[in-house]
DNA sequence: AATAATAAATTAAACGTTTGTTTAAAACAA
DNA sequence: TTGTTTTAAACAAACGTTTAATTTATTATT
């Protein structure tokens, strides 16, 4: 049995993250996150000292560790430009779909804060991890492989297409004919197909064999 | 002066719709709206019934016309299968970008909300849309111009990307240096810019010389 | 055309809930 | 005994909605 404090801490935390994720942040009580987690109401306060708080530990508690991976991928000189976007394309589809339910709070939920510190703080993250894969692409046009692309709606067209996958999840249901409600299988299915579908299309998109 | 009732009507679906895309709908109070609007907090109710029930009539008052443009340019025997490609890309870009509040209630607080019976009306729509799509792609398959992709993971491409751009508005600031909070501004950079990068990577993508 | 009768629009105030947060006492651990 | 965790109860504020009274507009009658 959990009956430490870190436990109870991550018990909230994941209790909300469901609920900011599927009602948002202003549809969710805290009692609603109290009942989710089984602990009394006052809890909450007790740990996070506020809502909004309590937010900003999830985002903490779920952030930081895709900066790292992304500095090392532009680095590594033993792949090659379409090897990288490979292997950006599995990393983010990876991270982002079996993350959904944060990814889904950052991406519809978080603009509507009235918190600029949140905001200012996702935006900062962003435009980092953008230069990093900026790079990539700079790199891949200068050895001659890529050819000319606006990189930042380059970029935009691979965020975009994730997040429109995750976040339409009732949509591709009914489209892929998936079984309702049941996550890991979605997640099976879809995570192949977004893969290939992401990188034939970047292939074709950057290929300087292209070139109008 | 407008006086008459369906102007008043009118005046409290644009608060409000200004309101649930800046703030979410759970995030916005019926007072905010009366406040915005220059109404009474009761005309709302006098009009529309209820808060929810004023969501739907907004979503009445600003959905529906894309379907028969779709269904005229699917069959459009004039246009090869790229130039619809265009139009289409034309299409949505101007519609979105120009009701970029609209739409960003729709993708990131419709999912959220709770009555199911919006969500179900957003998405047969948005099925009957992609199926118009999914002809023209079809079609320009047949013709042997198109090669093989995953026709919906396409769309959600372009629809991904489109949405990307639009409700991540502060990041784009940033990034292309475009002034703050000026929406038209905005737009005429973006719109010229999202056009040709869409048509670049669909071309590349779609067309049937850049078979693997 | 003026008046009376009826309907529609608008208002301030109040309704009962639900909200996020705090309190002060109790239970537990060190 | 000390300090930490947990609890039920209470708090004021904000919420969506309704009420009942009043003003404005429309229609019918003289």
């Amino acid at each position: 049995m959990e009956k430490n404090t870190t436990d109870k801490r991550i018990h909230i935390l994941d209790a909300a993250e469901q609920l900011f994720a599927e009602k948002g942040f202003d549809g969710t009580s805290v009692r609603d996150i109290a009942g989710q987690a089984n602990v009394n109401l006052a809890m909450i306060s007790y740990y996070f000292g506020s809502k909004e708080k309590l937010l900003v530990s999830l985002i903490e508690h779920r952030s930081g560790y895709t900066r790292g991976i992304l500095e090392e991928l532009s680095k590594d000189e033993s792949l090659s430009p379409f090897d990288k976007i490979d292997r950006l394309v599995d990393l983010y589809v990876d991270k982002i779909l079996n993350n959904s339910r944060f990814h889904c709070i950052v991406t519809t939920h978080l603009p509507t804060m009235q918190s600029e510190e949140i905001k200012d703080m996702m935006t900062s993250i962003k435009i980092g991890n953008l230069e990093q894969i900026k790079k990539i692409i700079l790199d891949g046009q200068k050895k001659k492989v890529f050819r000319k692309v606006d990189i930042e709606l380059t970029v935009a067209s691979v965020m975009g297409t994730i997040t429109q996958v995750t976040s339409s999840k009732a949509l591709y249901h009914k489209i892929f004919n998936i079984e309702k409600n049941i996550d890991e299988l979605y997640n099976k299915k879809m995570i192949p197909k977004l893969k290939s579908h992401l990188k034939q299309m970047l292939k074709a998109h950057l290929d300087i064999k292209n070139q109008e």
